[in-house]
DNA sequence: TCATAATGACAACTATATTGTCAATTAAGA
DNA sequence: TCTTAATTGACAATATAGTTGTCATTATGA
């Protein structure tokens, strides 16, 4: 294996993240909508109503901090409370229509660029580069873990 | 294209930083390196002697924080200033022995782990991942940039 | 030489979180 | 049922990783 691809693989992450965001950041202005709020938005979207705790297990990071997005995306319609019949003090948050709206538009002019840049690739790269990038992060983190 | 293969690629990048900065974080436990200091080291390491606003430059941050990392590692003593001979008020900074002793050791630790993550691995995989996420990462910051 | 730009230093600010603490509530076991 | 341990939401304090603005001091280049 040659160690130095690997080694660039792994620390391109960062350039592609920053792209990422600065494109996804671009693409909303002029909505309502944060990116933080977009993050509570599309793990909903994604998986159905979820209480705080678990989008923040979801996001990966604190819960207490996933509790001032859902916050502003309660206080700006996009979700609503929801009794949880398996826990009474933690609610289920669920998209609104505004808010189903809003992040399938956004979600959806991402996509529309994405179809822009995948022209250039064939299925199978896009398709070994996703599974190389998700094996080593599993194995970036299991090594961590160990110690 | 299958787009959401892409898309996943895409928000990849953020577990897998996370992830490898995570193992960068807990190599350099022990040593009087930290992570910024680290960053400085490797780019004079891989660039050779550099002024800051080209470190800058190079790790695409402000010049004015690069200041404050590279300050740090003059007082760690794990660099140098070297008279410039392009620039006479901003000095060359070159790598001491020690911060090339301990930058080296660093890395070559970091290479351990990334040769037993790597064995699992064929050559052309991630060579096309590193292909396929470095072409992503420019087409996106080009359709930034575009409008 | 002289206008223009780059540099280093430093202070103030911002964004994105993390950490700690608390009271209220809930879940689970004896 | 009691009661103990864990979870939740709220909020304040702190941390981290920078950015931005400003200034005096050089350098550079026409």
């Amino acid at each position: 294996m040659k160690t130095d691809q690997l080694y660039k693989l792994i620390w391109m992450s960062r350039p592609l993240m920053q792209a990422a965001e600065a494109r996804v950041e671009h693409g909303l202005a002029g909505t309502d909508l944060t990116v933080r709020m977009r993050a509570v938005l599309e793990v909903l979207r994604a998986h159905g109503d979820m209480t705080v705790p678990d989008i923040a297990t979801k996001l990966e990071i604190q819960r207490q901090y996933v509790q001032l997005m859902v916050n502003e995306t309660l206080a700006s319609g996009f979700t609503e409370q929801r009794p949880n019949p398996r826990h009474k003090r933690s609610a289920l948050l669920s998209l609104t229509d505004k808010g189903t709206a809003v992040i399938d538009t956004a979600i959806a002019r991402e996509m529309e660029i994405l179809r822009g840049i995948g022209a250039g690739f064939a299925d199978d790269e896009v398709a070994t580069a996703l599974q190389v990038v998700e094996r080593v992060t599993a194995r970036l983190k299991q090594v961590g873990a160990a110690e």
